[in-house]
DNA sequence: CAGCTATTCACTCACTTAATCACAATACTT
DNA sequence: AAGTATTGTGATTAAGTGAGTGAATAGCTG
């Protein structure tokens, strides 16, 4: 039963790598059971015989499959790390191209301006907003002040990356919503202030039907500021990440979360001072 | 000039890398000027203004492209290194689900066969070609004898590989087609026995209308056997690269390899033996 | 408010892929 | 040797996806 879980997100994979599915059916059901005829293929994967055979020519290109052309013919799938290697090293190489074809390529003219300070642009998707995550974090020099509404953000690579920031002398600040998280990091990073957010709104909305949820906001040196937050705005039910992304000592996005931090932490430090 | 084909090389790269047409050159648009506006990307990218908010959009939730949004919009891509390693690591990620995947499925009981000697398979396309030449290679333990044909298919890959199985005591024998290639694998092998071989049809098919050409050609330990031809049989006009591969001391086509091979080796060695 | 631009949405067309069928070629059976 | 079952190829249809286009909406400028 857990197989069956198995096969079907193997044969999704394959697809994601380029594969059509009746392709990626009759190579899953090979490689099940080593060797087959199109018949015991069409089977095992209800692929129809008549196109299984199409489907295989395609993986025998593509070096998955080999053929023995007896009749009736016998197909055999290579070893899986074969296969996962070819795969991989497909797009690997592609990749490659594509750098250094991006590289070639004339800027035009226009609109190459520098970066402007007081703009807020917005990121989507767990990927660029990782991505941007770091590059804060690398390019701080004086001060990070980290919050973390989620355990699903703060990954091992991310620990690595504030303890790699601290080591450069930059003070790092991180801040909680419950106990249990800060309890965690304060585990992987010993020499890191850990403190549990004194900012009520962190952790729940205060307007009715808000089904959002803080993932993760980050201060970088008082200019620079990154707010991030789960949505369940999909019809099939996945969350979405999406964020925003502001740069400059004066910009408005970044001013009003300076502010917002300062007290955050003012109320941990000196809960006296909440007001301010 | 040359970056008009920088540029759409780009683009099919993107689109090989899972990107859709206008996502592909909005983004390489977008590459190009650094920030922009719909109008803009359009402009340079002859996609519809209109679908360029679509294309974004996914470019997006892919981490590829932050976006402003004032009036008009303004897009923005990130850096050339971030969205490349952004692009492989997604392929990385997924080859690595696909190898536990596929780890994990149960094997049908039936047609697990070990391996039977004496069968002959046939395999298409370059990767699976030379994946299946290195598993020859490494497996081999007394004896690698391989013609090239072509000097393409002479990758400083191959060398290591050869030059590996040399200093693991196997006895490496590598035959040409002519003496320039000769010289660039000597020069590349210089402990490797190469010569040009003796064998004509290798080169220059006996048959008129042939328009196929010997790739290659290796035996191992003269009990397997891998043969490949170039064909251009393709409408596009692009040579494919087609192989037989058998294994078994008494099959077939290795028995009938290996007295050619002897016949080449000995015509080189000694002359006069040619009519054996 | 009028006229413009920017943005979104809905729709058509073309193409790719999935699915089914008809038929030819090959092997197997009696 | 003839008939039957199985295998392989090609043609055909149906369904889905993406490219391309235009209409409708929203927002800005003067």
């Amino acid at each position: 039963m857990e197989d069956v879980s198995n096969q079907d997100q193997a044969i999704e994979l394959l697809q994601q790598l380029g594969l059509k599915e009746y392709e990626a059916k009759s190579f899953v059901a090979l490689a099940r059971r080593q060797r087959g005829t199109a018949k015991d293929i069409s089977e095992t994967s209800d692929v129809p015989r008549t196109r299984v055979y199409d489907a295989i020519r395609i993986l025998e290109s593509k070096g998955l499959v080999e053929t023995q052309h007896s009749n009736p013919q016998i197909f055999r799938a290579v070893s899986i790390d074969e296969a996962v290697n070819t795969l991989q090293s497909e797009y690997v190489d592609r990749a490659e191209s594509l750098r250094s074809a991006l590289s070639g390529l004339d800027p035009t003219d226009e609109g190459d301006s520098t970066e402007a300070t007081h703009e807020v642009w917005s990121i989507s998707g767990d990927q660029g907003i990782t991505s941007r995550t770091r590059q804060l974090i690398e390019g701080a020099t004086e001060e990070l002040i980290l919050v973390v509404g989620h355990n699903s953000i703060f990954t091992d690579r991310l620990a690595e990356q504030l303890q790699s920031a601290q080591e450069h002398d930059v003070n790092v600040i991180i801040g909680t919503i419950d106990e249990d998280l800060q309890a965690t990091i304060q585990d992987a990073l010993p020499s890191v202030e850990v403190f549990v957010s004194g900012l009520d709104w962190l952790s729940r909305s205060p307007l009715p039907d808000d089904d959002t949820e803080i993932s993760r906001l980050l201060l970088a040196d008082r200019e620079a500021i990154l707010v991030s937050s789960f949505t369940e705005t999909r019809a099939d039910g996945r969350e979405h990440e999406q964020g925003v992304f502001g740069r400059g000592f004066d910009n408005g996005l970044v001013a009003i979360t300076r502010r917002l931090m300062a007290t955050g932490l003012l109320s941990v430090n000196d809960p006296e001072a909440e007001e301010a």
